[in-house]
Formats: C-alpha cells, structure tokens, sequence
DNA sequence: TGTACATCAGTGAACGCGCGTTCACTGATGTAC
DNA sequence: TGTACATCAGTGAACGCGCGTTCACTGATGTAC
C-alpha cells in the first residue's frame, strides 16, 4: 500500500518506550512476582528494547517503582472522590461506594496488585509511601464522617478511630478480591456482599458509640 | 584447661546446622527483604556454612520456606488456643485477648515479619498456605462467639461474616504493628489501645445486628 | 572395651548463567538560518 | 522550502559479580561384632 513512512528498525516515537517499560513492569507483576523481584533486564526485555535504553527514561529499577506507585495513587485518589461526590450520605450509600470502588479494583487490577505486593515487600521508601496515603484516605473519611449531623458529637480521636477500621477493612477485602480469577464473579459478588454487610455492621456500632 | 575435646574445623551437632539457617532466613528477612528474595548462598553465609551444605537440609530454598511457615504458625495456634482458655467472656476479655496477642506478636516479631511479608510476596503455594491458617482463625473465632448466650440467634454466615471482620482487622493491626520500631512501646500502646476500642465497636455493632 | 566399617554432614573447586552497568556507536528527529 | 548541525533515543559489545547446582572429597559420628 502506502511507503514505509519512517518506521524501520529504529523507533523512537518519544516517550513512547518509557510508557512501554512501566507496561511490562506492571504486567510482570501480575503475572509473575513482587515489583522487588523484577529484574532490569526482563523488564526491557518484555518492552521490546535493548537493557541500556532503560537508562534514556529511570535512573534505576527503584525509581521505575516509584513513578508506578505515583501513578497509582494519582487514578485512585480521582477516584475516590468521584465516590464522594457521587453518593450523599442516604442508605444506600455504602453499597453503592463499594460498587464504584470494587469495579474501579477490578478496572485497574494490575496497580493494585503493584500496591498490594510493594506494601510489605517493598523498599522501606515504597513502603512509607503506601503508608502515607492510606493515612491520607482515612484522614479523610473521618473528615467526611464529621460532617454527618448524627456524628458530630464524637471526638476527632474517635473519627480517626472508626475511619481506621473502615479503611483496614476495605483493604483487607481488597487483597481478598485480588487473589480472585479475574472470571470468578460469583466469587466478586461475595466480597462485594462481605463488604457491604461488614461496613453497615460498623456504623451500625458507630451509632451506639458513646451514648 | 581442659582438652580441644572434639569440636575443631569440622562441627557437625546433628541437626545444628538445620536450625542456624532457618535461624539465619528469619534473620535476614527481619533485617533486609522478604525470603522470596533472599539467595541460598546469603542464607548459607549467614548461617555460617559453605553453600553445598544446604542440600544436606532441605531441597531449595522454597522446602525451607514451607518449613518456617508451619514452624510459625505452630506456636501461634497454640498461643491462640491460650488466648482463648484464659479469657471467659466478660468486659475484660477484650482488653485481656488482644494484651496476650500482641504481647506474643513482640516476642515472635521475626516470625510475623516473615508471614506478613509472605502474605502478598511470596510464592503462590506459600500465600495459599497463610490464608488457609488465616481461614481457620476466622473459623474457630465464628464457633467460639456461637457460643455466647446473646449471639446464638445469628445466622452462621453473618457469624462469618463478624469474625471476618474481626481478623481482617487485627491482622492489618498486627501489620501496622511490625511496621514500628522494637523500641517505641509508646506507638505500641497505641496501636493496642485503637484495637481495643476497634473491637468493642464492632461488638456493638454486632449486639444491635437484626435486632 | 576395642576394632572395622558404613553413614552422615560439611568442604572446596568448578560450571554456566543472568545480572547491572560502562562505553562508544548510530541513525532519526528537532532547530536555526 | 532546503541545508547544516545539535540533540536525543536506541544499539551492541563487554566487564566483573553473585547466583544455584554438580561433583568428588574428607573427617567425624554411630553401629556391629
């Protein structure tokens, strides 16, 4: 058909070999082992480029994950607060949160499990870095949690109290639902049930607190 | 004074040499990566042999692994067991239970580090082993409270499903936990003081279900 | 109790392999005039 | 629009290193008589 335009053995396409690493990371990941593991040559290796280009785009393997992990969080947060945006405080608010959470899991299965695996696995930097941000979701769900008229009259200790256990619990569910076949619905559709039941049983608790 | 008697180059001790490199994985995992990526020959190091002597004790490094996974969880069913004897249900049972737990949690610090790390890093054979133990917990927790006079109106799925939320909880504590230096018993306290009041939540919540 | 021999646990040399990183290179793209 | 040149992204050879595993060995311990 048309000529072969400019495309031959060298194909730089700017930016377009950093995106193709952090892919094959990520896929590695999933498949295979704990970001920790990765090595730098099997990286490039599945990218399809030669192990010295890697240096053109990171410094090092750590600096790869970092960018990974800042991505990561940059998607999650967005969402987080379409979920807040979206669900006013009514009853039917705790199912429809998991919902949009648990298909936003399901949607970006791989950085979760980059996540998932770098929270213990990883570097002590990765490692503080995960941890700083799941501080941040439960500073703010105890913030939004202060503004329901029935909670206002609890401490700011308690809050941070309770959004903790909401948050330890969603994420437990959430490293359950990982370790499900991505085709095993019927399996999703019971830790969705698990989730929804667990967290009206803690507000359920919340209600009574302290009266 | 006395004799060199028998021990010099060579120092066999049946069964010592076992011991030190499991010594030696725990070791390493507590003060550097998860065992997935520890090497034979570093384990060997440390453990002060030469690297063929490993063969003479286990298969691969994946046969010590398992070995140290049964070897943790031994002790901890059996401390569970105790928890359990010891606390009636009363008011204190709560406080009492996680004190025991916790305290067992800082004496056993290696072995949770490996489990926790294993959790999410390890092989696909190892996490299966930990969430088949974690199950079992969960398990035993939902027949302990099926016999408390003032639950036994509960259906066994949402006895379950309270139970799971009770170790989904204690077990993202325990993680938080190890996250601490051995050293800030003040965290510590902390730590132990949110997970009793995270507990006792959750019992009232779990006094008011479908009431 | 003493001797002969089998078993067992640790040794040390050697292997081929994948690793991270260096270097000088090459060709395509972007920029100045 | 065309040419000259700088910059940029990917290449391929080479390095030294730690890895898992093999092998023949050696000396200590346990066992039979």
């Amino acid at each position: 058909m048309s000529k072969e335009s400019s495309s031959r053995s060298r194909k730089p396409k700017r930016g377009q070999t950093r995106e193709a690493l952090m892919e094959a990371a990520l896929d590695l990941v999933v498949k295979k082992a704990p970001f920790s593991s990765l090595s730098l040559r099997e990286v490039t290796k599945r990218a399809g480029v030669v192990p010295t280009a890697f240096y053109r785009h990171f410094t090092d393997m750590s600096a790869l994950g970092l960018t990974l992990l800042d991505e990561s969080f940059r998607t999650l947060r967005q969402m987080m607060r379409q979920v807040r945006q979206e669900n006013q405080p009514n009853e039917n608010m705790l199912r429809g949160s998991m919902e949009t959470y648990f298909n936003y899991v399901r949607e970006n299965r791989a950085h979760f499990l980059f996540v998932a695996k770098e929270l213990f696995g990883g570097t002590p930097t990765m490692r503080n870095a995960i941890r700083r941000e799941i501080r941040m979701f439960t500073n703010e769900l105890a913030m939004d949690m202060a503004r329901f008229p029935f909670l206002n009259h609890l401490s700011a200790e308690d809050l941070q109290m309770m959004a903790g256990l909401v948050v330890n619990n969603v994420t437990a569910l959430t490293q359950e639902m990982l370790e499900l076949e991505e085709s095993d619905t019927f399996g999703q559709q019971e830790v969705l049930g698990t989730a929804e039941k667990q967290l009206r049983l803690i507000f359920l608790g919340v209600g009574q607190w302290k009266s």
